[in-house]
DNA sequence: CAGGTTCGCAACTTGTTGGTTGCAGGTGCC
DNA sequence: GGCACCTGCAACCAACAAGTTGCGAACCTG
């Protein structure tokens, strides 16, 4: 448990960024239909390029797919590895949570 | 929902190292006692400072805490909020799931 | 008290990366 | 066909962040 997974360690690498997080929610937000690189791009103030490459960073992560229609690119949340990632910090949490209950009983072994 | 909550973000922030998650699971094995950030440093093959640096962001996260005992600062983890962040993963999920789930009902409305 | 630890602050180097700009290739529409 | 639109690739900048090194100060211990 020390090291995240793969999975859950390209996501939380993928959410470190504040942009790519607001990025994320707003492709969640967009439903089943998906969003375009520059649609997101007219509404952000930042160029469609980096938000491109974000998205693609995203991607990398299996947090977002992209499925081409005509002559847009769309893409839409994917929201799979949310869960492993939710899942190590979880564990994280319960494994300290764990130790401290098995100090409350008693048992003063530092580390089983 | 678009933008995560200040807390879950400076969290992500944090987690968004490698260095940072492997030194944040190795705080926690560490159990109710703590490490310093020397004991760290020796078993893992970058330099004290550095790993201090680590320890200060995750601090500033509220995911660690430190304690002074005689001349050696020991480092604790600090678990709550990592549900914080754990939360925003999930709800971005199931935001994205009571949409498709209400598509699937027929309610063919867009983003109500 | 002297010596070995452990810590904290500060300066510096270096690699990564978020971001921009420019341009060429497809694709739909009149 | 021609025009407008959306995309992809590549080069390039600038800023930040990870990491190192050096040093002085506080603190136990023999």
């Amino acid at each position: 448990m020390a090291a995240p997974p793969a999975r859950a360690s390209s996501v939380l690498d993928a959410l470190g960024d504040a942009t790519r997080r607001e990025l994320l929610a707003a492709v969640g937000a967009a439903g089943a239909e998906g969003t375009t690189a520059t649609q997101l791009a007219v509404e952000r103030s930042i160029s469609r390029q980096a938000i491109v490459k974000h998205l693609q960073v995203l991607a990398a992560a299996g947090l977002v797919g992209a499925e081409k229609v005509g002559r847009e690119q769309r893409y839409r949340l994917e929201p799979a590895p949310l869960a492993d990632a939710s899942a190590w910090l979880t564990s994280v949490g319960a494994a300290w949570d764990r130790r401290l209950a098995r100090l409350a009983e008693g048992t003063a072994r530092p580390t089983p």
